[in-house]
DNA sequence: ATGAAAGCGCTAACAG
DNA sequence: CTGTTAGCGCTTTCAT
């Protein structure tokens, strides 16, 4: 590839003025039909790319979103090994490893994909950036010079670079505690999710007795869950100080390993409800191994609905987040903030789904839910 | 965020010019230590980020990269729902189905992965774009406007676009198919990874009789399998005509169906070899149900290393593809390709690991395989 | 319907 | 080390 055509070599070609170029591929109702095919020929000719930096400068906007989360420090570790000499197989014995898998990469992924979605149906395009720690600030600035509007997963970036970015461009929070009233906020009914949940295991399968496991102290997405399962224990006349809460930091592993002390120590009660779904699916992997049986020993629960726990055994009761639907409402937010700037903040909660599955309601089939597939948590 | 501020206010408020403002930004050494405090005084103070149109357009590169790869149609039909006013909380049961769970995702999502990663450490910033059927050039054009080289997953983009867009930018292949000389190309050893497999089967199991569940004849990569398995046999002195193949698209639930029949009419060979990891679970699934002892009755084995595959009862044994490596390795190429422009077409084959798991392996420790944890295929 | 011309904000010589 | 000065390729009035 040559030095790359522009305007003006196509506006030569076609024997019209750069002017005309441009109309052609903007406002192409603007021109004559005739001369609008000269130039379409002579674009296709030479091969014609229109330069976006150039557009861009001209018209004061990227057509570009961006979009920011924090990615594992794992990834920092890459090595620089060249690809080219290797040997085409390795041939490995894979033993079974009890380590949790790929962390929340699912979630991330729905979210860019969302976003990617609705970014490209609104005409924007969009640029990724996942933060690997060290340079955070480097990576929004750079970012926020090339876009409209800059989506950031919560707890990924300072406040003051944020507000550092945000006098360029606006900025939404995805995810994550409401910040004030300083961003546009896009996030999802934790609270009420959890609450729904543990109201439905008291009234529809008597539960008096829990063990709740519980992630990490810092992550706002945890405690949010705790506090609706308080709430619902609470609305039902139960104390929430009776339960034991053990910390599983939202590992599959450490969950394990609490659930064998729960069995060990035959303190199981009847429902162990887990701020996530790796956690469930430690305790289920320790009950199976051990016979406990779930549901009907112990039913257990998980949240965020994870692709595992709808194929572990059995099947995981847990809360759907709309992942999906997160990232679309940050790009609509961005949108809808670009189209209006001076609208007051925006503060979006995306509906969540408690899914009941075999973990709690056993295999028989409208089980325990009364009817009544729909209902709002009334909280 | 009023009108964003430039390198003139800048300038204008550190009391210098723009130009050194700009190589404050660029080539901080340049610039007296104390100048340059000043100026990122009055960049912060001001809020100052840089447009990157401006910059890309005088610099003529934008420092970013583009990855395009194939969408899911599904996503096509994402409605305009208003996210607003919906209940916070939905219950629904959820039985049991058995279709077939997100699609290749993490496939694309690995790529993803390493393709950003790769990108920021060179600094680059990185585009993506998903595909969605219909308007596939017009994204990629938008795209290859936008950046300074281009990857693009084999077969999501009919040759004649990438031709026009080449005109402009480097363009570099991602999997599929060698095509021509006309582009860089990365890819994996698909047929290399299949046919030390099959060997091993052979070699160190003594399996005689083979079903191949084969996926989609449009896809080279189930091709490139296939080859990989014939190849093995021929290698053995084996004839890979006496193998039957059975279609199941790649796909769990048709792989089930077959597994049902083979049990039915209890065709059950020695070993099933799948083109996918998805197949592969598929007849896991029923052969758990129906009482097929996995490996001791019938190996089963899959192609691709999914998470999933890692998590099944038996875990699966298969043939891993370093998809983060081919992210990293398309923006290598790309980069390599801009350094050096006129350097011949760049080729690169990824290496396979053969995962020997419990579904070949059975539950023994070192099993099976004789001492040679690495080994290249002699193909 | 089309052309002429003025920037958009920044980088990169080139002077000094 | 710092300032001056051309553009980079395109959009967008304003004329015609």
């Amino acid at each position: 590839m040559r030095r790359a055509p522009t305007v003006y070599e196509v506006a030569a070609h076609a024997g019209v003025s750069i002017a005309t170029v441009s109309r052609v591929l903007r406002r192409p109702d603007d021109v004559r039909a005739s001369t609008r095919e000269r130039v379409m020929a002579s674009v296709r000719e030479l091969g014609y790319v229109p330069s976006a930096s150039a557009r861009g400068l001209a018209a004061r906007r990227t057509g570009v979103f961006g979009l920011y989360f924090p990615g594992f420090d794992a990834m920092d570790e890459l090595s620089d090994a060249e690809f080219e000499q290797a040997t085409p197989v390795r041939l490995a014995i894979d033993m079974p490893d009890s380590g949790d898998v790929r962390p929340p990469n699912l979630y991330f992924d729905e979210v860019l994909r969302g976003s990617e979605v609705e970014a490209w149906r609104h005409g924007f395009a969009l640029m990724v950036g996942v933060g690997r720690g060290s340079n955070t600030e480097e990576m929004v600035n750079d970012i926020a010079g090339r876009v409209d509007a800059i989506a950031v997963l919560a707890q990924s970036v300072p406040d003051e670079f944020l507000e550092h970015v945000a006098r360029r461009i606006p900025v939404v929070l995805i995810a994550g505690p409401r910040r004030g009233d300083d961003f546009d906020h896009v996030s999802v009914s934790n609270a009420e999710g959890m609450r729904a949940l543990v109201e439905h295991l008291v009234d529809d399968h008597d539960v008096r007795d829990f063990v709740y496991l519980t992630g990490p102290d810092d992550s706002p997405d945890n405690a949010e869950r705790y506090d609706g399962f308080v709430e619902a224990l609470g609305a039902r006349g139960m104390d929430a100080g009776a339960t034991p809460v053990h910390h599983a930091g939202f590992s599959r592993l450490r969950a394990r390993e609490v659930a064998e002390d729960l069995v060990e120590l035959g303190a199981l009660p009847r429902a162990i409800v887990c701020g996530n779904d790796q956690m469930a699916l430690g305790v289920l992997d320790v009950f199976g191994r051990r016979g406990v049986r779930v549901p009907e020993d112990v039913i257990v629960t998980g949240f965020d609905g994870i692709e595992a726990a709808r194929q572990s055994t059995p099947r995981l009761t847990t809360v759907h987040q709309p992942m999906v639907d997160l990232g679309r409402a940050a790009m609509r937010a961005m949108l809808s903030r670009l189209e209006n700037p001076e609208q007051p903040p925006i503060s979006l909660r995306l509906p969540v789904e408690v899914l009941l599955r075999e973990s709690s309601e056993g295999e028989g089939s409208s089980i325990g839910v009364r009817d009544a597939p729909i209902r709002g948590s009334d909280g």
